[in-house]
DNA sequence: ACACATCTTAAGAATTTCTTCATATTTTCC
DNA sequence: GGAAAATATGAAGAAATTCTTAAGATGTGT
């Protein structure tokens, strides 16, 4: 296998070169960050196959970057906090993250972590490229962020947007209302029945003829929402 | 999504109890061990989706039965320790494990790592959970929440459609009317007797050409309900 | 600061599903 | 064949889930 390409994020110099070695020592290829900023910009420049992002970084801490990370892509993210609280690591690995190790940690540690995250990434393969997705005369395109209807286009909000896109991305598995509010808004799912309820109506208005009895967002009933394939 | 299995595995009743608890009040099915052996027999009789190993149990240790589960299974592990020692940290990780929580711990947190790796094995598709399941000419997909009949489609309620999976996946076993109900509805059974066979009416109302000779869902009488093989 | 679009919250209505209970039927065993 | 036990059925009230409407909160850009 080509090299895995880690990406480090850490205001700390030394901290970075630091895992660097250890890194490039068990063979990946090593891009490194001093903030949150410029690890989202070389993301966007990089095929990078797992992040190490510190909690607290300037310009961007590292639960906005996963945030803004998860929007997009799926790869594996290792959180590094000086902090030792508990709240942090709930909130790092309810955010998106995958795993969190606290300062000060022993380089193996990180090391295993890394290979373990690694191994489940890899078996999977990639993620997708924002192409085009179509059911049925409903096309949503990733890149341009448009929906359109039988060629008319569709205005939907960002919100709207994203449950869409969430259900035509696996057409016909069902996502339960807590599902969809956990992975369109990223945390956890609290009283989240109305909210996507609303939001269900609204895409509905606008994409189906008759609302009633919609012809691509079928609920089904105690299991949840889900487009016909 | 059907309800996920956890399996607890701790020499101390109490630690399993209390975990037991956390787990059942977010929705998960639980099945408790007190020692590695009886974890990996348990491991061959039903569908697990996550295990919680101690390190640190009689018979056999939490670390040799991640690498006996790792030969067969891939299932995601967390492991529980007393110890705080990085090394052991390590071991369990580089062994196979997937996450690690030393004790004592917050069970928030034990859930959010639960929550976290069992997000991460549906996402992976390392769970297999989303196939479908055929018995002559009658299909259930797990994802669409469907079930065919010989192509036709067949709307069943939740608790129909759960009890008609339990029975398809394991074709030929006879489930007591109790281990039904604790199974489908997760939680004790108390005068369920009429209950599921209510359900189990309706069912064959609506799979069977002809419910008093059901081709399918047949009774054991004395015993409980089987789907033939 | 203002206008505009979007999101959230709340409460009641509409719908679907679950449970209970009374009664009927079938099977087993003597 | 008859009694006891187990399962099957029908219908109605209870419970749960989703839908709808509308108003208030939040955010964005000018």
């Amino acid at each position: 296998m080509a090299a895995m390409t880690i990406l480090v994020a850490d205001d700390d110099k030394e901290i970075r070169d630091g895992i660097e070695i250890y890194l490039k020592n068990e063979g990946y290829r090593v891009l490194k960050a001093a903030d949150g900023r410029e690890a989202l910009d070389l993301l966007g420049k990089e095929e990078v196959h797992l992040l190490i992002l510190d909690i607290m970084m300037p310009n961007m801490d590292g639960i906005t970057a996963t945030f803004k990370i998860r929007e997009a892509q799926n790869v594996p993210i290792i959180m590094l906090s000086a902090k030792v609280e508990e709240s942090d690591k709930i909130h790092g690995l309810s955010v998106g993250a995958d795993d969190y190790v606290s300062k000060p940690f022993q380089p193996m540690e990180l090391m295993a972590r890394v290979k373990s995250q690694l191994r489940r990434y890899v078996q999977l393969g990639t993620y997708d490229g924002g192409t085009t997705l179509e059911i049925d005369g409903l096309v949503l395109d990733e890149e341009a962020k448009t929906v359109t209807l039988e060629g008319a286009p569709v205005k939907l909000t960002p919100t709207e947007f994203k449950i869409t896109e969430l259900l035509m991305k696996h057409p016909g598995r069902v996502f339960s209302i807590n599902e969809i509010y956990e992975r369109v808004w990223n945390e956890e799912a609290y009283n989240a029945e109305n909210i996507v309820a609303v939001h269900i109506r609204k895409i509905r208005e606008k994409i189906e003829a008759d609302p009633k009895n919609p012809r691509y967002i079928k609920v089904v009933w105690g299991v949840g929402y889900k487009i016909e394939k």
